[in-house]
RNA sequence: GCUCGAGUGGUGGAAUUGGUAGACACGUUGGACUUAAAAUCCAAUGGCCAUUAUGGCCGUGCGGGUUCAAGUCCCGCCUCGAGUACCA
């Protein structure tokens, strides 16, 4: 008892003392983000005098797991930049919202009834709370929320504007379909070029005059730049929707890993082929990392080459003759052709089948119809086909070409048919191998007996008629000419990206401002958005297999009132069904930063004001993850927006960071096979054990484990024997993912109450590089910490521990110590290398507080320098220094390299470690002499080998870079 | 298969872009303070050899090359990671 009074007394005595002296980061960190939000420090303003800045976050979806340790990296390395900016007397738009529409609040209220809206609200709520922890400078006025009807009435209204609009290739942008329609009123659409559907058809001024209305909408819904179709789509039962391309990854869904089937159904697309190329060369012009936009070329897929017409010989059947047009990379090999290969899917595969091959081919497209995807893709090694029993007649031999089908040829890329050219590609070769179709040798000296020849670079043709002795080049060009000649043929550049689907079958998500007049989409007319969510009573699909909207009694749209009204009153005179689907995830991302810049407007998207000022994003950070996905769609909408002459630039972000991700470092106990043993990792040898995670917050930083801890966590080990090593039980580590499911989860907010928001902010930059995945531990946060402490001490380095810094002269050594400090870190945020600043300032404030400086006109500055980092300390030292008001405009400390010239003395050189030319050079000689005195050592040794140096280059505190 | 990216101490990572490799931090070890613990401070810490001290040799995945000088540039391999994939 005595022994715990003591302790009581003494601890008590600490924190009286630390009162006066101890860094307070608890009560420092809350009185400023106080301050930060009472007094508006971060507002920016549309002030168009100043010069501005613009650094954009990944606005993250509000999940129910709250912000993990590796969420707010970006975010970090985005404030130290905006802060920095600020100190550079910029305007800064430092912005943050919520993608807050999405699957998990809907599947949530699936299993608990509970609206969407409740559940995004609460976990917009937490998210707030744990960023506003860490003393983010954003300017929350301008916070946007896509599932917000006032914010989501501009994404119903962009949809609008590209149902309105069609793609000229002639002007190569988009315009509006009333120009289009006057255009088909006056010439049909023969010798239009334009963005459409593959299966358009080609009418006259005389027959668009005739066609009823319906029928026009029809046709024009072919151009429109969002679209009605019937479409293949990725359907994913589990989920009851469609999934994009980008959202399907190895035939199943990126969320949950559900299996997706192909399904033919009628949705919206968005035409965002008609932009392939504009994508592509837009990629030149931006300051994006490679890898990102090596995802986006390959994501495009662009090919050059030709597309080909084979007709087929007269059919059995009914002696029609079919052209079957196919898509080649290669229609120099034209001559090697031995066979023809279609999808199974291919339209004319039952037209051409003759009687004897009928129930083969018949057979075979079944199989593969039941193949899933999954299947087809793990799978590409068996080679499986069927031969159609028809022909098709060369361009220029008219040989007799026979008609194949086979699964390696896909319906969705090109035509869905290739010309067959076993000598010059693997896949053909294979198939003629296995099915034993001829292989004719179209190329000079070259062996082609155990596999095909793909070479183009080397290839000369032979056995070709009039390409006999080309080159790949040049027997292209040629080839294309004749193929044009015959009017079988043309050069044709071919892209992989689809359109994309922009229909869900969801309830949380932006409904459509359309309804369905004789089943043609109509828009409701803008004046009446925002098209607000109706309530419904169940989130899940009807009984009738109706997206969930289908539930809702209140959703038919009355034309003569423009108005929603009851399911009950549709009349289709002037009461319509609305839209049933909604749209997809990333329509609400593709606009949100440029709302930012005037979020409040309620008549426009945003001002001509706003977005010329703003422009553009100057500095975007976040996870390649979307590098298929919202960053392609953005770049989409931005570059329609720009064709509109809404948006200043086609290109909204001018240079993009990804930051990698923070990985967690699981802990693992083992329980050896067969009996209820766990076993300490330094003793399980070669028994068989069953690794099982346990909880991170159970480790200890010598990874010894609670053990009665993971007793009461998992009940079912409570009698569980633990054999100990050293009276401890050691775990295994391993470095994954961070998530729920591993127990590797580390909350910033624990980290903000231990050691500070200022400490959670360096660590996570002094973890390693931005861009680099790295792996969390908690124990290395100390070191940061501990430098907090030795800041705070430089500052108060009275006696009693209170706050002593001085008016006066610095010397030397500590103006060279800032000087350096300065240089450095202005250079490491400039190229984005927040972790060796870190260092930098653990060395600065250790020369300082080792020359045990206390001179103002160090420290004032270092505070600056600090402030983009740990700005909550940085504040603090700051008002203490007796300034009013915030740091945050504080201008960021010149450099003077005045301070660092002394370093230009001792000059030993060492040309190698074994000393042969060594060159020594008085203490005190300066810049010029040096040089000099190198120039003539060099030109000696020089005229041994022959050659002359150009330039000395000497670098201050450092020897020497010799340009030869 | 293709396209990128990366291999540096026990660990995370530095290295002014061709110029003293291992900054800074974690961890470890020893020491000081303490009845004790925590906290704090000091010292050592790439490997091997040697020593009273100074010192020596080897070291950036492997093998070559260019250079006075290579972690860095070139050629050829190996390993790992990411993306993508019957794309005609």
């Amino acid at each position: 008892m005595r022994l715990t009074e003591i302790r009581v007394f003494t601890r008590k005595q600490d924190s009286t003392k630390a009162h006066v002296m101890k860094y307070n980061f608890r009560e420092i960190e809350a009185r400023w983000q106080k301050y930060w939000a009472e007094n508006k420090t971060f507002r920016a303003t549309n002030d168009q005098e100043q010069k501005k800045y613009y650094v954009l976050d990944m606005f993250p979806y509000p999940s129910g797991a709250g912000l993990h340790v590796g969420h707010p990296l970006g975010y970090i390395a985005s404030d130290i930049y905006a802060r920095y900016k600020r100190h550079k007397g910029y305007n800064v738009l430092h912005p943050m919202g919520y993608d807050s529409f999405g699957l998990p609040a809907e599947q949530y209220a699936i299993q608990t009834g509970q609206h969407p809206a409740i559940t995004t609200e609460n976990n917009i709520n937490r998210y707030r709370e744990q960023m506003d922890k860490i003393g983010f400078s954003y300017d929350w006025e301008r916070e946007v929320r896509t599932s917000d009807p006032k914010y989501y009435k501009w994404t119903q209204w962009i949809f609008m504007q590209l149902f309105r609009s069609y793609y000229n290739y002639d002007t190569d942008k988009a315009e509006p379909v009333d120009q289009l329609i006057a255009r088909f009123e006056k010439e049909g659409n023969e010798n239009i070029k334009a963005a459409c559907d593959e299966d358009t058809p080609v009418f006259s001024a005389e027959d668009w005059l005739s066609y009823s209305e319906e029928k026009k909408e029809q046709l024009l819904l072919k151009y429109r730049l969002t679209y009605l179709a019937d479409a293949e789509v990725n359907w994913c039962p589990a989920l009851g929707t469609v999934l994009a391309n980008d959202e399907v990854v190895n035939g199943v869904s990126e969320r949950g890993g559900h299996p997706v089937i192909r399904k033919k159904m009628t949705q919206w697309s968005m035409r965002i082929t008609a932009y392939a190329q504009r994508l592509l060369d837009g990629l030149a012009t931006i300051d994006w990392p490679q890898p990102l936009k090596d995802a986006q070329t390959n994501w495009i897929g662009r090919s050059e080459g030709a597309s080909v017409t084979f007709e087929t010989f007269p059919s059995e059947k009914d002696n029609s003759i079919y052209p079957i047009e196919v898509f080649t990379t290669r229609p120099d090999t034209i001559f090697g052709v031995s066979f023809m290969t279609l999808a199974p899917e291919h339209e004319l595969v039952q037209k051409i089948t003759t009687k004897a091959q009928k129930e083969e081919v018949e057979s075979y497209v079944e199989a593969t119809a039941m193949r899933s995807e999954r299947d087809r893709l793990s799978d590409v090694k068996t080679i499986t086909g069927a031969f159609t029993g028809a022909y098709a007649k060369h361009p220029f031999t008219g040989a007799e070409i026979p008609i194949w089908i086979g699964d390696y040829v896909l319906a969705g890329y090109g035509t869905g048919a290739v010309m067959s050219v076993p000598c010059g590609d693997q896949r053909d070769y294979d198939f003629a191998r296995h099915f034993d179709i001829p292989i004719p040798n179209i190329f000079a000296g070259v062996d082609i007996s155990e596999t095909a020849y793909a070479d183009k670079a080397n290839t000369t043709i032979a056995n070709s008629q009039f390409l006999d002795g080309l080159s790949y080049k040049e027997a292209t060009r040629k080839v294309i000419e004749e193929l044009e000649k015959l009017g079988m043929g043309k050069g044709k550049v071919n892209y992989r990206l689809r359109d994309a689907v922009f229909s869900r079958q969801r309830y949380w998500g932006e409904p459509f401002p359309v309804y369905y007049k004789g089943g043609l989409p109509q828009l409701i007319g803008e004046e009446h958005l925002p098209l607000t969510l109706p309530e419904v009573e169940k989130y899940l699909p009807t009984e009738t297999g109706d997206p969930p909207l289908g539930n809702a009694q209140v959703w038919a749209w009355d034309v003569a009132n423009a108005a929603v009204v009851s399911n009950t009153l549709i009349d289709h005179e002037t009461v319509f069904p609305l839209e049933l689907n909604t749209m997809p995830g990333w329509a609400g991302s593709s606009q949100y930063f440029n709302r930012y810049m005037d979020p409040w407007n309620e008549e426009e998207i945003y001002s001509q004001d706003a977005i010329n000022y703003w422009s553009e994003v100057d500095l975007y950070i976040g996870g390649i993850e979307h590098a298929t996905g919202h960053l392609l769609y953005s770049r989409f909408w931005q570059k329609f927006m720009f064709d509109l002459g809404l948006a200043p630039v086609d290109e909204y972000a001018r240079k993009l960071i990804n930051q990698g991700m923070i990985l967690g470092t699981s802990a693992f106990v083992y329980r050896e096979e067969g009996s209820n043993r766990l076993i300490s990792k330094g003793l399980i040898e070669d028994k068989k054990v069953t690794p099982i995670h346990a909880d991170v917050s159970m480790i200890n930083a010598s990874d010894e484990l609670d053990v009665e801890a993971f007793r009461q966590w998992r009940p079912e080990f409570k009698e569980s024997e633990f054999v100990m090593e050293g009276g401890k039980y050691i775990v295994g580590r391993e470095v994954e993912k961070m998530s729920k499911s591993k127990y590797n989860v580390v909350n910033p907010d624990e980290i903000c109450t231990d050691y500070g928001a200022d400490a959670l902010r360096l660590y996570e930059m002094f973890l390693g590089p931005l861009e680099q995945a790295k792996p969390w531990n908690t124990a290395g946060i100390t070191g940061v910490y501990g430098f907090l402490k030795k800041l705070w001490k430089l500052y108060h380095s009275g006696t009693d521990g209170s706050f002593n810094v001085q008016e006066g002269t610095p010397d030397k050594a500590a103006l060279k110590t800032l000087h350096k400090t300065i240089k450095k870190v202005e250079e490491d945020i400039e190229n984005f290398s927040f972790n060796t600043s870190v260092s930098t300032f653990m060395i600065c404030v250790n020369e300082l507080s080792s020359q045990k400086c206390n001179i103002k006109e160090i420290l004032a500055p270092l505070a600056v320098l600090i402030s983009p980092y740990a700005p909550h300390i940085a504040e603090e030292l700051w008002s203490k220094l007796g300034n009013a008001g915030s740091i945050a405009t504080a201008p960021f400390p010149d450099f003077d390299p005045q301070y660092l010239v002394e370093d230009n003395k001792a000059y030993p050189i060492s040309f190698n470690g074994k000393m042969r030319f060594t060159l020594e050079l008085p203490l005190d000689m300066d810049k010029e002499e040096i040089e000099k005195a190198v120039l003539e050592h060099e030109k000696t040794k020089a005229q041994l080998n022959g050659r002359t140096p150009k330039r000395v280059i000497v670098v201050p505190g450092k020897i020497v870079n010799i340009v030869g």
